[in-house]
DNA sequence: CGCGATTTTGAGCCATGTCAATCGGAGTGG
DNA sequence: CCACTCCGATTGACATGGCTCAAAATCGCG
């Protein structure tokens, strides 16, 4: 387990049954499946109740799409939010020698906001598949004007938390070694993955090249192959056609909170 | 340079002309200055002007001063903001095995706040030195009902200064060299140092002793003091009795910026 | 079938970590 | 003033994790 509070997965293979890319679902319908998971992961987040999760319902109104591999213009106005429903971001900085440091990823659930590839951060925002997002109108961002309600709080709250991975990642890089940063991302992304059911305990699939995860993990691309083989070896996780599987869920927990002894 | 706008350092040896220990001021009098080199350094970051600036003034009520040493705990409230009028703090992270991770420090002009040391950073707050904080009311922090004041905007600005430091850091663990990582956590405090005229462009002293550099830089204790053995018979740095000078500070600038070739 | 992107592997080197010891200054008690 | 101790800085010898370079294998796709 990562930051935060412990998922719980509710069937084994929650995301392994239904093949992904063939799937017959009617575009509209699924599009609405995703809505209602990512607001399901923001309010529970936001530790905000159902009731909260209404008020959300009628505010899917500006959709925008990004397409893979676009830079993604975060909202200019910081009251401006703006909900993944599918897709993954990242976030970067690019040195001037060609050096990349991705910051963090971006699931469905998670909000876009003007703090993402700010000036002062020097960083930008890239889509690593195709992204859909709905924005949030202002009058939840801010409190507005006379109070601020439960779900204006609660988007705080999870704003925070999100911001709040940061910590982990710095851990991540200035303590863990190799093993250890795989483990800890793997099972970060899981956790977060689960919450919009895209992850079961066991597996998910990730749009991740391991160029992505080297430089997620400050480590090089080649070193990453050797320690994704080492995990294969040892039997602890598998990656296979952007297929992740973690074949020991226990163990990589704790190489993840780094109590594995070192 | 490292993050942020470039300062500028008025006179060669600011900080080095007046001895410290043994100052005579009187009392009151050095913890005006204090103050007042706080709130300008903080209205600097926060893009304030002067007259924004005497609001502030009226504002220093609630003093608390924290021993050397002390776990320091954060403002519960989140529209409560400590001002650092004097002496240093660092938040990290302890991990099961003793390992720590110092996710930054907070200096003369920054602000303290609930976002600090919270369970879910799992981190903490830590004097590094006896420490003076004044607490700035709660109407300024959070935009009070009606209107955001240009106060409250630009404490905003400042804060989100303050949490973007750590990308830099995020930059520094994962992509940069030993020697690198030195040079730019030195730039970064010399840089924040000297907007509370606490550094010149060459020198200021820190409360740090290599183990803090190490848990900071990700290093270990004995490759910490390697690296700065390399720097001081390069010629470019050297630290004695918590004195740091920068001996050719362009250079370092230079590895600070992670643009001196790898 | 052929090409570009990605993954995999091997060989060798260097940066960094670990272990063990010494050294130096600051305080403390005699 | 000395002996002692503690903490931090320093150093050396050695081990190893992670990096670089170079090349092959594999996959995705037109």
């Amino acid at each position: 387990m990562v930051e935060g509070r412990k998922p719980h997965f509710p069937s084994e293979t929650a995301s392994k049954g239904r093949p992904r890319g063939s799937a017959q679902m009617s575009g509209s319908n699924a599009q609405f499946a995703a809505f209602q998971q990512a607001v399901t992961a923001l309010c529970d987040a936001a530790r905000l109740s159902l009731a909260d999760a209404e008020q959300l319902r009628p505010l899917r109104d500006r959709h925008e799409t990004f397409a893979a591999g676009a830079l993604v213009q975060p909202p200019q106005r910081k009251d401006r939010l703006r909900l993944i429903t599918s897709g993954w971001l990242y976030e970067a900085r690019l040195l001037p020698d060609g050096r990349r440091q991705i910051f963090g990823y971006l699931l469905p659930g998670d909000l876009v906001t003007g703090r993402h590839g700010a000036r002062t951060t020097r960083s930008a925002l890239f889509a690593l598949t195709r992204v859909d997002t709905t924005e949030l109108t202002a009058a939840l961002a801010a409190a507005p004007g006379a109070g601020r309600t439960s779900l204006s709080e609660g988007l705080a709250r999870a704003l925070e938390q999100q911001e709040h991975r940061g910590y982990g990642a710095l851990v991540r890089l200035g303590q863990y070694t190799a093993q250890e940063r795989m483990a800890h991302l793997i099972i970060e992304l899981r956790d977060r993955l689960a919450r919009v059911g895209q992850a079961s305990r066991t597996s998910f699939r990730a749009p991740l090249t391991q160029e992505h995860l080297a430089d997620t993990l400050g480590l090089s691309l080649i070193h990453v192959n050797r320690v994704l083989r080492q995990l294969r070896n040892e039997n602890l996780l598998t990656i296979k056609f952007g297929m992740v599987t973690l074949l020991q869920p226990e163990k990589l927990e704790l190489l993840a909170a780094g109590a594995a002894g070192r």
